[in-house]
DNA sequence: ATTAATCTTGACCGTTCGGTCAGGTTTATT
DNA sequence: AATAAACCTGACCGAACGGTCAAGATTAAT
């Protein structure tokens, strides 16, 4: 099998994938995202990403098998930064400072890797046939986490009582809207993407209507 | 040509279309709904379609001439609904009825619609190809009747300084994300759609968060 | 009863899709 | 320098796609 990875351990120096692997495979992944954003799972072509990634397209299939598996590659990585956003969240005693620190990271993930979150939804909006197991598995468990913070803070006192689940969803909801929906705002807004002014007015009117929404707020 | 609807005109009965048309045409419309949400439009064959109305794939082609007319006119009907739901926000005087009612029907037609939101949910994804020109035409002269109805409240004192249009995004982005992120609110719930009670506390506090963060309640 | 209009459908078409493969080229190892 | 491993790619394949069409069946108009 050509693709077989044993080969690696042969030696100590290939311990580390080879550096053409390493950048072709970027390539690819980065002109995936592209596309895949642009077109959906289904209209992304294998031709189309070979264009992007500037390569022919038998040599997409010598570092990735099949379609599936690159966009798996494509989600993984987007699923990851997901995850990731939540440090602040974590890091943070008060709801205000989290719940403030996560849509502030949330916002500007919409705002610097649109892509990313339309592949993402698109996958939802179709059901999440790939995705499926990660969400019931990993995403529930991080979920619950948050949730029982947020309770916490309702059986405190902090914040009014409410459905944590709710909360955060509403948080997506809005947060990934403006990624998910750039076109629709776009058309809304003389056909200008939201300035970097206009965006910093949205992310404190999101922060402020959330935390005051919940009574965190004055 | 075989479609030519001037002959519609010749006699007094004919003005409607023929039922069997009619028929046909609602029958192949539901079935289109159902296949462009849950595979995308790229993703939906004509075959499935066909299949999913109980018809001849070549039977579509005599109703609709293509794919995309049959898209475009499921389209139609889903821009035609959304629009109609802001009646109750036209109809209310004060910011808190007109706000809560339009809410609460966006909500209701998220649980009830699901698949009609799905799809406007992918067209705007793929960045609204065919309803560009709706969406600048119709929808922002939509949204500007809208906001100077919200700009006099604010204007009034009745609820605090904000930027309407984001208040408007908010509140699509939280209602749509109940049905186009269904499978996802799903997976973090034990593998069950929202139950009817669950919905009813989500449309409660979804109403509840918004006109309390921007200063409606309390 | 006859004619015209409308509707129905299996078979077919050119195109594009994801994926394969043989054979050549480049890079790494000894 | 020689060998092996890794990488590259034009040409090709079967399957599925949207769409067409001729010919027959059904319905409506006279």
């Amino acid at each position: 099998m050509k693709n077989d990875l044993s080969k690696y351990k042969k030696t100590a120096k290939s311990v580390r994938k080879n550096q053409i692997r390493i950048n072709n495979e970027r390539r690819i992944l980065a002109a995936a995202v592209k596309i895949f954003a642009g077109y959906g799972y289904q209209g992304a072509t294998m031709r189309k990403i070979a264009e992007e990634a500037g390569l022919p397209k038998a040599n997409l299939h010598y570092y990735f098998q099949t379609k599936e598996q690159l966009y798996r590659q494509v989600l993984d990585g987007i699923f990851k930064d997901w995850l990731a956003a939540a440090n602040t969240f974590d890091e943070c005693e008060e709801p205000v400072e989290a719940l403030r620190g996560y849509i502030e990271t949330k916002m500007d993930l919409s705002r610097k890797r649109p892509l990313e979150s339309r592949i993402w939804a698109e996958e939802i909006l179709r059901g999440a046939p790939l995705i499926q197991d990660q969400l019931e598995q990993t995403l529930a468990a991080w979920l619950d986490t948050r949730v029982k913070r947020i309770t916490d803070w309702i059986n405190k006192g902090t914040i009014q009582a409410m459905n944590p689940r709710i909360l955060m969803y509403m948080i997506w909801a809005v947060t990934q809207h403006f990624a998910d929906f750039e076109s629709q705002i776009r058309a809304l807004n003389q056909q200008q993407n939201l300035s970097d002014e206009q965006f910093a007015v949205a992310k404190k009117q999101v922060v402020q209507t959330i935390l005051k929404g919940i009574g965190a707020l004055d």
